[in-house]
DNA sequence: CTGTTAGCGCTTTCAT
DNA sequence: ATGAAAGCGCTAACAG
């Protein structure tokens, strides 16, 4: 299985030279590299990638560590493959191969493990959360200087790694288009707090009530999980009926779906009875009757450049991307 | 960084024990073990995976190729984010990790290519198609020996290597189902006979009409997409109005999906003017509005299968996994 | 532009 | 049970 000799042999040059034609890095007369590229051919021949990372002391791999995701389903499965596509994209420009790290429940966050094994040379983070034992593990990234991006979740020092989009500027941009549409009184209904995006995504509902005097109503809080929205619902009921809210902005598709089929169930509807802006803008928004007016991040640009975070090819983040709000019926007011 | 040398020194031992250890597969007397680990652990040593995997000329990983998935989404993403779960598991079990390949649109598929990379040792193939130049590529593959495995997708040749569920079964569940409900015609839409899966999706549909005498309608073909399916629904409608069909069994959720919103928008009501099934028993099928009664494979199971393949460690799968119908109420007959 | 020569950090005989 | 030594198939100086 030495090759590679018999390549050199037949092409009349060098194992070397060989080598040479194939990493493309240093010149060659095209003479020769074609005799080679011919030789190679005919044999057979094709350089072994895990050699050639051996030797140069990288695996070419960018890692994605993602979530342990149970039953009960937090994230859509949309989000993720959105942003996997925009990685997997930017990864194959640059001759990169993904390893796809699934958490699971118990397992400690080592990422630095991951890089010492020399497993990966860049790494994303999924789904993080803004904790002690995720930032220990993300800092001992920092300090040794290993390449690695964060994607929609901000942490104190980690900013330099983090990818995402303006959601204080998109839940805004939900919130003022409910008013814009005639509901006065929009309540919000939030994710869990250890997420930058849940904080991100109050302080914006709170921008565009203030913007125009309106009286903030406090926040319901789920998890994300559309069971989440359905056990909103009755609380949700009742701030309508109470006449307290007039609209909900939710801080993602799953709970404003969950909330649109458990309030229908108590005899209210979305665009008639109250106003509905989820998040996200995920597949299921286009699923729903009616449709769900939502605010869309573009996740596969988002992923591009999280890619290009951990294959250090950027220094830093660009801005925070603009995020643009899809109106669906959910949201518009019909005639009762 | 010639670490290795600097804990064999300090725990008094040569390299080679050092090896042994981590590698665990020769016999090290308990005590020296111990030594070697301790000096590890003060030093922080962990072994190369990429020294490792270069020595024993092989990469533990198992490669998962996706089809290439254009803007017009024909999969659901729950689909593939199913199996890849259970193959993320399985993979874990067996210390494999898993490297993602997303088939750009143009590529070759050129599978034998990254064992010779020493890319991978296994390889797991979703959203294969019945083509000849997939053919091609995996009798290479089975040509040299390389364990490999086949996601819902049967292959002349190649049976021994398709992991899958029933879904001639399936299919005669959704409409021997729908049957039952009091549905008297009901009318299959079908996917491209290209994936063996629709080609058994329609055998049982009208397996179920044959067992009951019932008349079989010429079939509906669309390419498993919800644009597919809203561009179907005038054709359905038809059907319909004309009283040649009274019910609807989709080959998947997003053509039933289309269809259900397609066929609103003419207005028909599944559950009430006709019952309609979908298939894959998806995320979606619980957003709409009636839900959608499916046909629930065990996806996860299948990736799990698939890894063992993969992995060797199974010689054949076991038989296709049985399908379940799963009842909601766009199949259920409700008053007029 | 091309050949020579060291490694890269492990595993694996073969001895002892 | 352990040590010594020879690779694994490349890349990377260093010459020429």
């Amino acid at each position: 299985m030495a090759m590679r000799k018999q390549v050199a042999d037949k092409a009349g040059v060098s194992e070397a030279t060989v080598s040479r034609v194939f990493s493309g890095s240093e010149a060659v007369k095209p003479k020769t590299r074609d005799r080679v590229l011919q030789a190679a051919s005919e044999l057979g021949y094709v350089p072994s990638e895990l050699a050639r990372q051996f030797a140069k002391r990288r695996s070419g791999n960018i890692g994605v560590v993602l979530p342990y995701l149970p039953k009960v389903q937090l994230f859509s499965t949309y989000y993720f493959s959105e942003i996997l596509g925009g990685i997997s994209e930017a990864a194959r420009e640059h001759g990169a191969d993904l390893l796809l790290l699934q958490r699971s429940p118990d397992e400690r966050r080592e990422y630095e493990l991951l890089f010492r094994q020399r497993k990966v040379g860049g790494l994303i983070v999924l789904g993080a959360r803004d904790g002690e034992e995720e930032r220990e593990a993300l800092l001992e990234l920092e300090r040794n200087g290993h390449p690695y991006a964060l994607v929609n979740q901000r942490m104190d020092g980690l900013e330099r790694r983090t990818v995402e989009a303006d959601h204080l500027e998109g839940s805004r941009l939900a919130t003022a288009h409910l008013l814009e549409q005639g509901w006065s009184r929009p309540a919000f209904i939030g994710g869990p707090p250890d997420y930058s995006n849940s904080r991100d995504r109050l302080l914006g509902y709170r921008d565009a009530m203030s913007a125009v005097g309106a009286d903030r109503i406090e926040p319901l809080v789920g998890n994300y999980s559309r069971k989440s929205g359905l056990e909103m619902a009755a609380a949700a009921a009742r701030l309508i009926r109470g006449g307290e809210a007039d609209a909900l902005a939710a801080a993602n598709d799953r709970m404003a779906i969950g909330l649109l089929q458990g309030l229908r169930q108590l005899g209210l509807e979305a665009g008639r009875d109250y106003g509905l802006a989820g998040y996200d803008d995920s597949d299921g928004a286009r699923l729903t009757q009616p449709a769900l007016t939502s605010v869309s991040a573009s996740f596969d640009e988002m992923g591009r450049l999280a890619a290009q975070l951990a294959l250090g090819e950027l220094k830093r983040p660009p801005g925070k991307l603009p995020p643009r709000l899809v109106e669906r019926e959910s949201s518009r007011r019909r005639g009762v």
